[in-house]
DNA sequence: CCGGATCCTAGTCGATACTG
DNA sequence: CAGTATCGACTAGGATCCGG
């Protein structure tokens, strides 16, 4: 408790800090931890926003490109199968002709919208606020030379 | 409302539907949104694993990289450059002899703890269950093949 | 001790063409 | 319509050497 920086931190933080501090932990590695894994998965380029997208409903394969209008239909079809693979989604086929197919959020899929509406809303509220400090650190950069 | 599937969703993430609907909506340019940058930067890497390493204490350089193993010199500090001009961390040189550098999350920094925190949260809790769909997955596309 | 500069490899992704 | 296969460009990131 009295190794963590609780200066200026309201109490809810610093029981923050301590969740991750377990995490960083000895016993746990963090450079081989599992979560890390998901993360990466999570933090590709488009797993995020397919998953907004079949939030709302479920899609069909050209619905979802639609949708996202610069995914290439190999990054598609690779991120959707991923996916499927991590239980995320569902697939289902349909045997019409021409063949169509449904993506859906399965439960567990749906489990992760909460976690992940957070973070939107914190990037939603804060991008003008990054954009702004970028400006001026590249402005500070050059100017001292 | 009636266009979202709510069959089976709680409330809260009726509403959570439509919080994405905005976003998705046609005057949200999905494909060029400054949101999309930012989680890019979340999701790269490293920069989650040093907001972690940093929320629990300021670290120097070198205990940043002892506390995360793999990473090498040059991409801690290219990713603490970026976390540095967004605003994330501040860093602080001490004119010692050798010189040492001190990091720590900004009030804006520590501001992203929660959202963070939060899915790091589902990701632990929901890893195993991960990793046993993907098992299943990839057993059944061996089977019928 | 901190970190910049350079070189180089390995994976990622888009474009295109083709199948069922 | 919903993919698969192949190729080539691009780039993230590791290794190494060097400077303050």
């Amino acid at each position: 408790m009295t190794g963590l920086r609780a200066d200026n931190l309201p109490s809810a933080q610093e029981s923050l800090a301590q969740r991750f501090q377990l995490w960083t932990s000895a016993e746990f590695d963090l450079a081989h931890c599992p979560v890390r894994h998901i993360l990466d998965r999570l933090g590709d380029k488009w797993t995020t926003l397919i998953v907004i997208v079949l939030a709302l409903r479920p899609h069909r394969f050209s619905e979802i490109r639609r949708a996202i209008p610069d995914i290439s239909k190999r990054m598609l079809t690779q991120t959707l199968r991923d996916l499927e693979r991590d239980g995320l989604i569902a697939r289902r086929v349909f045997p019409t002709k021409p063949p169509s197919v449904e993506y859906r959020l399965t439960a567990f899929g749906e489990s992760l919208l909460e976690p992940l509406a957070t973070l939107v809303v914190w990037a939603e509220e804060n991008q003008s606020r990054i954009a702004k400090a970028r400006a001026a650190f590249d402005a500070a950069e050059l100017s001292p030379g």
